[in-house]
DNA sequence: ATATTGCTACGAAAATAATCGTACAAATAT
DNA sequence: ATATTTGTACGATTATTTTCGTAGCAATAT
């Protein structure tokens, strides 16, 4: 295999994903212009890691053109899944509502929140009533 | 300084973290036994782990035995809420009840939890209505 | 007393991640 | 036409994390 593990994203993969889940499709150059807003890095720095996540399938590539254009390989949607199951298994026991409940005493969360997460809840209870 | 920065354990030293906040104190050999149900390392590996997360302030150690005795330093709370900020920051845009949601969708959760849930929402809402 | 066992300390290798310099090709500007 | 700009490729370096071998000391067993 070319591609030995499934590891998780690193933290400066992430940086990219997010750019890229944001955009939809990107450059190298845009992606590291977006960067550097927050991070200090060279323009090189960004095309390798852009370029091994290509080789992880991390990111798909089109290289027709000489300015080659990536897009994320893998849903914004899936790696919060995948994140927030390794995160429940190792800190919290395993308890999902152990971390919602932490979640929600975090910080303020508005009236309107509220609403929409029991909203949310009856749902869950209807499907499980089916 | 002799430790520079507060970085976030990583994923070894969470692990060994984990066993800690569990048996609340235990010995580099208690852990290492632990660790080995599902891990495979030998057993000076935890021991330099356990000597650099030491160094670092993650461990408490009392060494007056000559079998010393390590604590965790920081409670496991305090590592659910530092990882629950970075992971809504950085993947739910800063929105918790995104990752609420997420989390409930997650795996079926029992009737029981989801009482539990309402009921903090509206301890919740009179906190804020004091 | 001496061998064995159990422990810590510590250096160093191996594995993984992040950074950047340099080379070189294509497109564009002068 | 040639110089400049803009882009990719890729090796090498540095930083960080993980792993383990070896040394040495103390307690225990023979």
């Amino acid at each position: 295999m070319s591609v030995p593990k499934n590891r998780k994203p690193t933290d400066s993969e992430m940086e990219i994903l997010d750019v890229l889940w944001n955009k939809a499709s990107a450059t190298v150059r845009e992606v590291h212009e977006e960067l550097s807003k927050h991070k200090d890095a060279g323009y090189t720095t960004t095309l390798k890691l852009m370029q091994i996540m290509h080789e992880k399938k991390l990111l798909h590539r089109n290289d027709n053109q000489k300015t080659h254009i990536y897009q994320p390989a893998i849903s914004r949607e899936s790696v919060q899944q995948q994140s927030l199951r390794s995160m429940i298994a190792g800190l919290f026991s395993g308890s999902s509502t152990g971390l919602v409940i932490q979640a929600l005493g975090q910080q303020p969360v508005s009236e309107a929140e509220l609403d929409e997460i029991e909203k949310y809840i009856s749902s869950l209870r209807n499907k499980s009533n089916l």
